[in-house]
DNA sequence: GTCTATAACGGGATAGAC
DNA sequence: GTCTATCCCGTTATAGAC
């Protein structure tokens, strides 16, 4: 059930999606919607972040700090994030939750799971020998790139950039240090 | 008037941006808004996209074709870039439209930005005397970073990852081919 | 817990006077 | 061109029966 409303938060945003639809999406008349979210959509908004944090704990963080070599538990990570997305063709729930009005109502969760996204990639990085301060500067791109291309490929229609994105960080994030 | 409308939409998406605010942000009443634009909100909306493609193509790529090295031209745009955006703490209008329910009503328009945009910087690279496929993916990667570390600031509540974006990109874009 | 019904409000859009 | 007044609809949210 909160996958499906993910799904929804994915494809309409905050703003874009209203009661009607979660009531479609979830099969949950009105009351029923208010007997489990008393506090309205903002609190299903929150669980739905809630659980997508737990999504990402569990399919990508934790396997990143389990066995393996650095370069394969980077490549396991970008598989699960290229299937996520669908290659580019679905939408990320943090931005769409950026982009709506009163941000700041889901800062806290959304800060906290861009910051847990960094550190784990900055780990394997330092795992892998990279410098503390480039292994850093390396996952903070590697977020920014990822989230770049799905915002390129919504606009523009054409996935192939995030297909390259993908490609090209395979290579480049654990890279020897040379230009940083 | 189109600069403060550009405001909003950065501000609250084409969802979150109401009539009211609409009305509150140009002092004009509903009736003087349906004179101004008889199809609405959205024609609004695409009115301000327009809007903004004159001014990037006025003092972002016009620019970038002018006189200059292209090291000088591409510090020029990124200037001009960190500025626009304000060093991360404004949001990207066209990202904002990406985010909205029924983007495909922006597609054209949005699409056209994207490239004209990816476009300009190619011709950069290629005139620095990049290999056009090399200069092709440097541009697209160009955008992606920008619009990427948009998002993760505005969901960090950070802009040193902007900061440090167009840093890195200032030395990468132009950069001799030796990994790409 | 889930349903039907409805309140209370704000949304986009129009009409007509001036 | 702008104003006042208003329509219609969808929205969030609540009440009360079952």
């Amino acid at each position: 059930m909160l996958a499906r409303l993910m799904d929804l938060f994915r494809n309409a945003g905050f703003d874009g999606a209203s009661l009607s639809d979660i009531s479609a999406s979830t099969g949950l008349g009105r009351s029923s919607l208010y007997h489990h979210f008393p506090k309205g959509k903002e609190e299903i908004a929150l669980q739905v972040l809630a659980h997508l944090e737990d999504q990402l704990e569990e399919s990508l963080f934790e396997p990143m700090r389990s066995s393996g070599t650095p370069e394969q538990k980077l490549a396991r990570m970008l598989d699960t994030v290229d299937r996520f997305y669908d290659g580019g063709k679905k939408a990320c729930l943090l931005e769409r939750l950026c982009a709506s009005v009163d941000a700041r109502r889901f800062r806290r969760p959304l800060h906290r799971a861009f910051m847990t996204w960094i550190d784990a990639v900055e780990s394997l990085g330092v795992e892998a020998g990279i410098p503390p301060a480039s292994a850093r500067h390396r996952a903070e791109d590697l977020v920014v790139r990822i989230e770049g291309a799905l915002v390129v490929c919504a606009g523009t229609g054409d996935t192939s950039v995030f297909a390259r994105t993908i490609r090209d960080l395979r290579d480049s994030v654990l890279a020897p240090v040379s230009r940083g």
